[in-house]
DNA sequence: AGACGACAAATTTTT
DNA sequence: TTTGTCGTCT
């Protein structure tokens, strides 16, 4: 991503396209298009379309007028954006820079970026306007700040700094901010910014709904606030530069002139005001007469949509590729009516269909076709493969007794596949909610079995990093109020509420950022003398470090910074176990700024790329929510917890309505496509949910699987999965409100078994359930089985499978195998443990110790866990 | 300022 | 059951 300061852009506005021409000489040597250019073979068509399917290549070869890409999971969707740019640029058609392209993550722009290169054989530099709308969003801004009323060095805000500033509107609103939660009105400020609407524009229901009908009045409180303090928050990047081409034509013109092609990926996710930024993008200048251009505000009642009405000539060239099928964002804000009214929107679009999907085998498509075949109101497509091995797997359906079990039963089957060498990087286990993954986290641990977790808290989420940012944010930008408000007394400086309370007084008063205020109390005497020198002292630092800014590297002085203001010091003299891992996230994260150019670069990134790379050089299995698997693939596929309430969540049903289901089916649908080769769908009988045992009934979704591609595991199978009789019978379970499923008489539980059942596998299957049961209700009979936390020996079954090492990077839990090598601590060693802290080792037994935590007390852990300390 | 107990809340998540 | 937040007490 390219930060700021923007990198100027290297065409104007006299290099406009000729379409269909060649491409004008290029000012300097060496660009794309030339590159793609002399990489085409003579007449033939160019090497980029070779191996295109011939729907492929209508998506990429039709340049001209609207587009609307169908792309089903796994037909090549990413491959024919991607040359559809190179063949744009290939062909003359625009330059780089005329190419608006955008994306919802960071990690889709980059991948675009990367093989759009390889296409066309440079690094993508010259294409400034691909990106994410957050990020196209922060540029158009950064030029046209005076226009929203802000200066071009905008800070901008994450969730965290919009709940505190919003939790300070509502206290001084003198509202009671428990009735009011502050980060329950962040997201109903959140859900308006997603439709575009401003304070004046938000239905009146909406605005009396929070705060005893003060909601509208706060959230003009809080957008006067962000002006204030020269900041905006993440939906502000969009809606800014809406209400900035709304009030200003010439501006958008300029935009129109600029942007000769228009792509979008994930169409179906866009919300509202993507959709409102999208269009007034797409309207050419001559169009303007159809499209009002200084129309703003939405009239109540009536449809953003409907208040932009369609644009039938003169349209510019816009590509929007999408899934309705795989449109799982509604619950913050997308709309799958925007792709499902795309041709209607732009009349005299070219609806192309990619159905062809290369990734599963026809068993996992039949089966996705199948449930997803359930949803109204699709546009409807209908993926077929060319694989149709007879080998094939069908999809397999296990039953568990609980949880326990079924994590049990998934570690033993990847440690089967991985006995046939199968990489644990192909095989992922797709969860409905994060709950989940902590059983398999346990599972994993005890096996030790590599695993990933993906899309748990992120590195600049942690506190250590998010304060010593404050700290750069304040000398980047001194006005920064909220930044400052974090760390003015972190560490400890004796600045209390009173002091702080004092200084933000003051800065109202005065109309100066905190920081200044600071400076001026100092040096008054109406603070008391030890608070005073405290914010002496600080706002001295501060004044010094800006000095630095810019005579010193941007890594040395944040070095000075931590340093100086003892906030480093502050972790070392803490004694609490993640101490020294917080310091190391710190230096990762001094590390990590010397890519960028400029302390200003830096922050601007983490503003916009809250992600940090993970470590992909281990084979582990993957572990995530099916939100996050969104995108990717795996030859190996489990999906646990298809019950219902869980899956279907109940709270989606009961929000949703039908709408809600069909949004959790087609999450079904997405996890049921990331497989390419095998899949696993699991379902238990008994489920722990918010520390209650509850019996469960196996998801709807199940029962809309077809029977062809679908087969219940027998009992006895590898996978340690619980005979089901044969698939179809129907044996009247317990009541099923929504009506008998052929899995009812496995999921119900002991007591409601069929006599039918008396084969081999079904009689195994009730003796492991009835060794479960023990062990489940054990600690309710003194039976026990000790489990805390991660790394502890499981005093349980799974205690002689070997030994386990493991260490956590950047939070990703790694647990590793390695031989039965003796430990490499001895009695009486210092060790520290990531959760206990520091202890001595009391007893060894191979790679089992037994240690004395200074805190925890005395425990029993695998050495992989603990470092000399 | 820090420790402790009471209390509510516990999908999905990007930027 | 667990987790985090808030208020109160020392």
């Amino acid at each position: 991503m390219s930060g700021f300061p923007d990198d100027i852009p290297f065409f104007d506005e006299d290099d406009a396209p000729r379409p269909n021409s060649q491409p004008a000489p290029r000012p300097a040597g060496g660009g794309i298009a030339a590159r793609a250019m002399a990489a085409r073979g003579g007449n033939r068509a160019p090497d980029y379309l070779a191996g295109l399917n011939p729907e492929q290549r209508l998506a990429v070869e039709t340049t001209e007028g609207p587009v609307l890409v169908l792309a089903g999971a796994g037909t090549g969707k990413t491959r024919v954006l991607t040359t559809r740019i190179a063949h744009i640029l290939a062909t003359g058609r625009a330059y780089p820079s005329q190419i608006l392209a955008v994306t919802f993550t960071n990690k889709a722009a980059r991948e675009m970026k990367h093989r759009i290169g390889v296409l066309v054989g440079e690094a993508v530099e010259g294409m400034p306007w691909l990106g994410t709308f957050h990020s196209i969003g922060v540029k158009l801004l950064r030029r046209h700040a005076e226009l929203a009323g802000l200066r071009s060095d905008f800070t901008i805000l994450d969730t965290d700094d919009v709940i505190r500033l919003i939790k300070q509107l509502i206290q001084a609103e003198g509202l009671d901010d428990k009735r009011w939660p502050a980060r329950q009105f962040a997201q109903i400020i959140d859900g308006w910014k997603n439709k575009g609407l401003g304070p004046s524009e938000i239905p009146e229901g909406d605005a009396r709904a929070f705060a005893n009908g003060k909601g509208r009045e706060l959230y003009k409180a809080y957008q006067d606030r962000l002006t204030t303090l020269n900041a905006c928050d993440f939906g502000d990047l969009l809606c800014h530069p809406i209400r900035i081409f709304r009030a200003h034509p010439d501006v958008l013109k300029e935009y129109h002139r600029k942007f000769k092609y228009i792509l979008v990926d994930e169409y179906q996710d866009t919300n509202t005001a993507q959709y409102m930024w999208l269009r007034l993008l797409a309207q050419r200048p001559e169009a303007r007469g159809h499209v009002p251009a200084g129309q703003t505000a939405v009239a109540e009642g009536q449809s953003p949509q409907a208040a932009v009405r369609p644009v039938s000539e003169n349209q510019v060239n816009i590509c929007c590729v999408g899934d309705d099928d795989q449109s799982i964002y509604g619950w913050r804000g997308a709309e799958v009516d925007n792709i499902l009214r795309f041709d209607k929107d732009f009349p005299g679009a070219t609806v192309i269909r990619l159905e062809r999907n290369y990734r599963s085998t026809a068993h996992i498509l039949g089966a996705a076709s199948h449930l997803i075949a359930h949803n109204e109101g699709r546009l409807g497509k209908t993926l077929f493969t060319e694989k149709a091995d007879p080998d094939d797997a069908k999809v397999m359906v296990h039953a568990a007794w609980d949880s326990e079990e079924e994590a049990r039963a998934v570690g033993e089957e990847i440690e089967a596949l991985q006995s046939r060498r199968h990489n644990l990087n192909d095989m992922a286990i797709l969860v409905r909610a994060s709950f989940q993954m902590r059983e398999f986290e346990d599972r994993f641990v005890t096996l030790g079995l590599n695993y990933r977790v993906i899309g748990g808290p992120r590195f600049y989420e942690r506190q250590e990093i998010r304060d010593a940012m404050a700290y750069f944010r304040v000398v980047a930008q001194g006005a920064d109020d909220l930044a400052f408000e974090r760390i003015v007394n972190v560490p400890k400086r004796g600045l209390g509420e009173a002091a702080i309370r004092q200084v933000h007084d003051t800065a109202r008063a005065m109309r100066v950022p905190m920081l200044e205020a600071a400076g001026k109390l100092a040096e008054s005497d109406e603070m008391k003398p030890k608070p005073r020198a405290a914010l002496r002292e600080v706002a001295a630092n501060f004044a010094r470090w800006q000095g630095l800014i810019d005579t010193t590297p941007h890594t040395e002085l944040a070095e000075i910074i931590l340093e100086e203001s003892g906030y480093t010091e502050m972790w070392k003299n803490d004694k609490s176990a993640d101490a020294p891992t917080r310091l190391e996230n710190l230096k990762e994260l001094i590390r990590s700024m010397e890519e960028y150019e400029s302390l200003r670069g830096f922050l601007e990134h983490v503003a916009l790329v809250m992600d940090a790379e993970q470590n992909e050089n281990l084979d582990a299995v993957s572990i995530m929510t099916l939100h996050s698997a969104k995108g990717l693939e795996f030859d190996t596929v489990f999906l646990p917890g298809w019950e219902e309430g869980l899956f279907p969540h109940q709270r989606a049903l009961d929000e949703g309505g039908r709408s809600g289901l069909e949004e959790e089916r087609r999450l079904a649908y997405v996890g049921l496509t990331r497989a390419k080769k095998n899949l696993h769908l699991w379902f238990t009988s008994n489920r722990r949910i918010h520390g209650l045992w509850q019996s469960t009934i196996p998801s709807r979704f199940l029962d809309e699987l077809p029977e062809a591609h679908v087969e219940v595991a027998e009992a006895g199978s590898s996978y340690g999965g619980y005979g089901m009789g044969g698939f179809g019978e129907r044996q009247a379970g317990r009541q099923n409100p929504y009506g008998a499923s052929r899995f009812d008489n496995v999921g119900s539980g002991a007591g409601s078994f069929s006599n039918t059942y008396a084969t081999p596998g079904w009689q195994r299957a009730q003796q492991n359930r009835t060794e479960a049961t023990d062990r489940n209700w054990g600690s309710r009979s003194g039976h026990s089985v000790e489990r805390i936390g991660y790394g502890e020996v499981d005093s349980g079954y799974g205690a002689g499978r070997g030994s386990v090492k493991g260490r956590t990077i950047e939070g990703e839990l790694v647990a590793k195998s390695v031989s039965d090598s003796p430990s490499p601590f001895k009695v009486g060693d210092r060790v520290f443990h990531q959760k206990f802290g520091n202890g001595n080792i009391a007893a060894v037994e191979g790679n089992k110790l037994t240690i004395d935590f200074d805190k925890a007390g005395q425990k029993r852990v695998l050495d992989g866990f603990v470092t000399t300390a």
